[in-house]
DNA sequence: GAAGATTAAATGTCAGACTTTTAAATGTCA
DNA sequence: TGACATTTAAAAGTCTGACATTTAATCTTC
């Protein structure tokens, strides 16, 4: 690992890349200690800020964690599934939502996805997952249920969908799809009626699945697909109403 | 922004954390300048370097840009499409080589998810997707490529799919299964033959494309699944059996 | 008014010291 | 001998203050 001291770019940067390259070119292997930041920037011939500013990059990227203390240092951390998912979710939602994505595109994006894991959730879904579909369904009839926690148990309920698949790169690839549309959905308000009929369509995915009906579980989501755009459509159209009566 | 002091969380975390949550939240917003290091220093009353190691954690994920220089400064930075996407592909790849995902089960997310992506692509693509795709498929047939090149070029192609949807939500979800299965493909050694039938195969699934039959794309891509999934199984039973014959 | 020189503000970097955490080595006692 | 307390040292975390570099705005001069 060498950085050249004449380039421009900034010296912790260069570190950082040299770094980040070692570890996904398996020159540093999972679990590996760093030498410890005084070597590193002895080794690098820096002070230790620029060494610890790079260690941060990398830090944020979960590509290292770090342990205080004797016998402490840097490691090459093993990217799980759990922080592959948080990343991608809060790049997902930070790019819908300061892209001013339409609700049409994303929500497109999303079902045309969750279609593609349907078979494979009929197909192998367990016990575990019709269950858990089943209780956000229940959730999801209670009287009283803020609009916020309808939209938390509908994200719960399409997790445990994707999840049936039993693919977890599949429930990563996801991840972003489902959970980052939440801030969107939240702008919805649900009346009695159109929670009824999502309740509705959700008891029939629930069913297609369990059954292991395929064809009729991506017809269920299909239809959930067309009434979450109708109703976000009307509720749009009317706050646009709302807002040039006021005008 | 406020900090707790008491709190056992590292300083710096606890100031990304907070920064992060301002921008996520909406009380940041984009291309909104924060205060200086000496500023921000000051209001959480901690060092310069301290904050200096929270905003390295925070350009680390796009979350802001810093320019030098006078009215320079760190500012909230528009997560593009093109960040998002690279920051996608590598937490994907990542993930991949990091966990011992096998072939089939990387393969089957990532044919899953290009189905998904196949309808919109038959009904909305442009003619430059299909030329796109068409330039591959010449590439993939010129004789001593090497297979890395063939694999780059099958990457291509399948990106041309996808963005022939038309949905850059969809583009960018699918980034990390398309782009993160090519070390993997890289695996492979191709031979002409079997160069030929995905050749095949992609001219199929580029006419169905071409004109708008989708479901013939789709089932060009369950082709092309089972095709590359039998590949890898002869590859890898072949190379079994010949560490067999050395041990 | 335009070209060039100056200035000031901001990030980037450095050096060295101190604090806190933590595991391991050491010591003590039953 | 073994379990428990103590010491110790290594490492990350933090602070202070300084200097270097970059860059936009301002000032100066022709």
């Amino acid at each position: 690992m060498k950085i050249d001291p004449t380039s421009s770019a900034d010296l912790s940067v260069q570190i950082s890349d040299a770094i980040r390259d070692a570890i996904v070119s398996g020159d540093l292997i999972v679990d590996e200690r760093l030498p410890s930041e005084a070597e590193l920037a002895d080794q690098f011939n820096v002070s230790r800020p620029t060494v610890r500013e790079a260690l941060k990059r990398l830090g944020a990227q979960s590509l290292i964690r770090t342990q205080r203390g004797a016998s402490g240092g840097a490691f090459v951390n093993r990217l799980s599934y759990t922080d592959a998912y948080d990343q991608q979710v809060t790049t997902a939602t930070l790019l819908l939502s300061m892209n001013a994505v339409s609700f049409e595109t994303a929500c497109e994006a999303r079902y045309a996805l969750e279609r593609a894991c349907a078979p494979l959730s009929a197909q192998r879904r367990t016990s575990d997952h019709v269950a858990t579909m089943r209780t956000e369904i229940f959730r999801q009839g209670q009287p009283g249920l803020t609009d916020e926690s309808f939209c938390a148990s509908d994200v719960a309920f399409h997790r445990a969908l994707v999840d049936g698949a039993g693919n977890p790169v599949l429930s990563y690839q996801l991840a972003g799809a489902v959970e980052a549309m939440q801030p969107l959905m939240n702008m919805i308000t649900f009346t009695a009626r159109s929670r009824e009929a999502i309740i509705a369509l959700h008891s029939a995915i629930a069913d297609a699945i369990e059954r292991g009906d395929a064809d009729a579980a991506v017809a269920g989501l299909n239809d959930l697909e067309t009434e979450t755009l109708a109703l976000a459509k009307s509720v749009f159209a009317a706050r646009t109403k709302k807002a040039g009566e006021v005008k």
